[in-house]
RNA sequence: AGGGCUAUCGCCAAGCGGUAAGGCACAGCACUUUGACUGCUGCAUUCGCUGGUUCGAAUCCAGCUAGCCCUG
């Protein structure tokens, strides 16, 4: 009997491509899109798509066709709305730095795709991610990096759990993105010139303020002080969800030199800045961990960790405290590290866990 | 209303008779499958105003205007 997978499909190439390979290796496919958006007032910002455009769903079945699969849309707007844009949304008023690809992963794509998929009867979910699923010599599962570090996406995929990852097929990790466009074009698929996504799947203008206003109802923000270190005032700024740890453009601060956002005080409504300095820092806390390659962190463990999508990574110890935080002591300073991002430890290849940082 | 000083891009600031540096800010682009960061490009035909000297003035001179300081 064959074993049954679903594929989430974007209707971008590297989720067509998924779906195409595991066909050839036998499996029995299914290929799903996500529907997310409450409406769907955005048909033209959809050309450009997201990972979950519009243009998604015709893509997708176009795809799908071709491959003689069955392809069904599912609507996940509910969960997408509650656990996606209301935690963007939230933690931008709280001057955090959410990372909603994350959440997204975790809770839509592996919680609610996956255990409808289950309801259908599928032995496995699968997407177009660059990334491996590797079982470890403890017996644990792991996600480990792609064949190319290029397009790695491990970062998002930390806070899967081991029942998730046994469900869970990612063909594409086994190829670099030259190759897989060179499948799909060999396979004529209509996606293989499709550009890469990128910027948030729901904020297609790139204008996070303007949404997070029409999304906060009522409680949008409002104008504060820029204050340096000792609380002097600089300036004012256009409310805290317009800023960033780290962030530099925008400030409209003329100092004489470059200067950033250094942190963020909803409780005051004010943004403090500092030079380029004062964003360094060796130490980063974090908690809702998860941890992937062992069950638990039982002793120090020098790891290496990225704090945001792209970072390089790099080598620190990593403890866990009294309370189940985490205390990651970085061997050399990292730049801002942005309270709501995550922080992902990383083994060799392997993803060890993650946090999100305070 | 006596004396002195200063007026160059949104901010800071070079320039000192030979035809407007630079930094910050800002804008656009690139990079980016989260936010940032980073990189590249652009950004005063014009130097408070009006005259004058000079082949030639932001640079010298005069007057005016504005601001700052000191003294009544």
């Amino acid at each position: 009997m064959k074993k049954k997978v679903v594929v989430g499909m974007s209707g971008g190439v590297d989720s067509s491509v998924a779906a195409c390979l595991l066909k050839e290796q036998g499996y029995d496919v299914v290929g799903v899109t996500m529907q997310i958006w409450p409406e769907e007032p955005w048909e033209t910002v959809q050309s450009n798509g997201g990972c979950c455009g519009l243009s998604a769903v015709e893509d997708a079945a176009r795809v799908a066709d071709m491959l003689n699969i069955p392809h069904y849309v599912m609507n996940f707007r509910k969960e997408f709305q509650d656990c996606v844009i209301d935690y963007f949304t939230e933690e931008y008023l709280q001057g955090h730095t959410p990372n909603p690809c994350i959440a997204c992963n975790r809770y839509v794509k592996w919680e609610a795709l996956l255990e409808r998929s289950l309801q259908i009867g599928a032995d496995y979910i699968a997407t177009g991610h660059y990334a491996r699923i590797a079982r470890l010599s403890n017996g644990r599962l792991a996600i480990r990096n792609s064949v190319t570090a290029e397009k790695d996406q491990t970062y998002a995929l930390y806070g899967l759990t081991q029942e998730q990852l046994a469900r869970t097929l990612m063909p594409v990790g086994e190829y670099t993105k030259e190759e897989i466009r060179r499948i799909a074009l060999e396979r004529g698929l209509p996606v293989a010139q499709k550009p890469d996504s990128q910027e948030i799947c729901f904020v297609p203008d790139n204008d996070y303020a303007g949404f997070i206003d029409r999304q906060a109802q009522g409680r949008v923000p409002v104008p504060g002080n820029f204050v340096d270190r000792q609380g002097k005032v600089l300036g004012r700024h256009k409310g805290i969800t317009h800023y960033t740890v780290g962030q530099r453009r925008g400030l409209n601060l003329s100092m004489g030199e470059r200067v950033f956002v250094t942190e963020i005080r909803p409780e005051t409504n004010e943004v403090v800045i500092g030079c380029g300095e004062d964003l360094l820092g060796t130490e980063v806390l974090c908690d809702r961990v998860n941890f992937m390659a062992v069950e638990d962190l039982q002793e120090a463990m020098r790891v290496r960790a990225k704090i945001r999508y792209n970072h390089g990574g790099e080598n620190c110890t990593i403890e866990k405290l009294q309370d189940g935080r985490v205390r990651c002591r970085f061997e050399k300073p990292v730049r801002a590290a942005a309270p709501g991002q995550a922080v992902v430890f990383y083994l060799d290849e392997y993803v060890l866990g993650g946090g999100t940082i305070l």
